[in-house]
DNA sequence: GTCTATATGATGATAGAC
DNA sequence: GTCTATCATCATATAGAC
């Protein structure tokens, strides 16, 4: 076994992002990645060690949103929307996300982790932008939509969305989306 | 004691409410309703079955978004964020929304319910309107704004969005759902 | 480094006294 | 109707053998 420790984290992720933070347990992680449960407290420690170790580790989730700041508004929108749907896409980003999310209902820790990212990445680009004084929460509800999607789509499932293809969504989703962008 | 059965009902919506369905124990809820954890079996037979009854209970959810089908567009937009607003100053309808919310990541069961309403409620009202083919698809991201405003101003409390007042939430929000009423 | 064995505690549910 | 006592199961975490 050449890397254990990174076969559990990617295997924790996993689980942390299907079935969220309480619902997770040491036995199973380690059931998927092949090894003994009291193993990934010797590596980490704690559970929620681990948990940070999962969903905490350098992403492309911060810098997603970087270069929203610079785009006109019909563009920025739109690249709003497919670049939250390329997350959806990439196996690592998506887990790293939907783990946040999941968790976040019941764990003040992986709220407080979800919370600082739409704050500092999301808010903070679009903050960048025009100046307004209800820009925060113009931007608040930019956040609101997207993670609306994301538990509608990957968590809650809802047909209409869950089944329709990213263009779609963008379609429709991002002149919404350009309404907040002052 | 008058009404325990009603008591136990209450104290387990804003449990499920405020920890969601997994970190609610049958103990804590016995404990908030001030009599014993076997009372509660007793009652309703199983946790599920005791989440059912706090959660699935008539309330005023199911026909607030009735008469969005009647109004022009931009009225029927207002109407529907301020409806939700509403329902979050309403303590047993709030309770029930964020135990569906919050339970829904967690347990099928909930998730279940949370579709259901979505489904028969809302897209249900806006199906009613114009009759254009990605009519549902629309009608989801409307679901989605506010859902994701429900996890963003009361499970997640995102300063902006949590602090807001009821009428500046309406007056960015509705022109972008307006958007998305065909 | 990895696993066995176990400590310690919380959970949902049951049986039965009053 | 309400509670006491208990069961079986699961959890995280620890100590220590190999």
């Amino acid at each position: 076994m050449p890397d254990t420790r990174g076969v559990i984290v990617v295997a924790a992720r996993r689980r942390f992002a299907t079935h969220g933070y309480d619902a997770t347990s040491l036995r199973s992680i380690a059931s998927d990645a092949g090894v003994d449960a009291a193993l990934l407290i010797h590596y980490f420690g704690s559970k929620e060690a681990l948990f940070i170790s999962a969903v905490g580790l350098p992403t492309p989730l911060p810098d997603l949103f970087a270069d929203v700041a610079r785009l006109p508004r019909r563009r920025a929108a739109e690249a709003l929307v497919r670049r939250y749907l390329e997350i959806a896409d990439s196996e690592h980003s998506r887990n790293t996300m939907l783990a946040l999310v999941r968790s976040a209902v019941s764990s003040e820790q992986a709220a407080g982790l979800l919370r600082r990212f739409l704050t500092e990445a999301l808010l903070g680009a679009i903050a960048q932008r025009g100046g307004e004084e209800d820009q925060a929460l113009r931007a608040s509800l930019i956040a609101a939509q997207l993670v609306g999607i994301a538990m509608l789509r990957h968590v809650l499932r809802l047909p209409p969305l869950a089944e329709a293809g990213p263009d779609e969504v963008v379609a429709l989703a991002a002149p919404a989306i350009e309404r907040y962008l002052s």
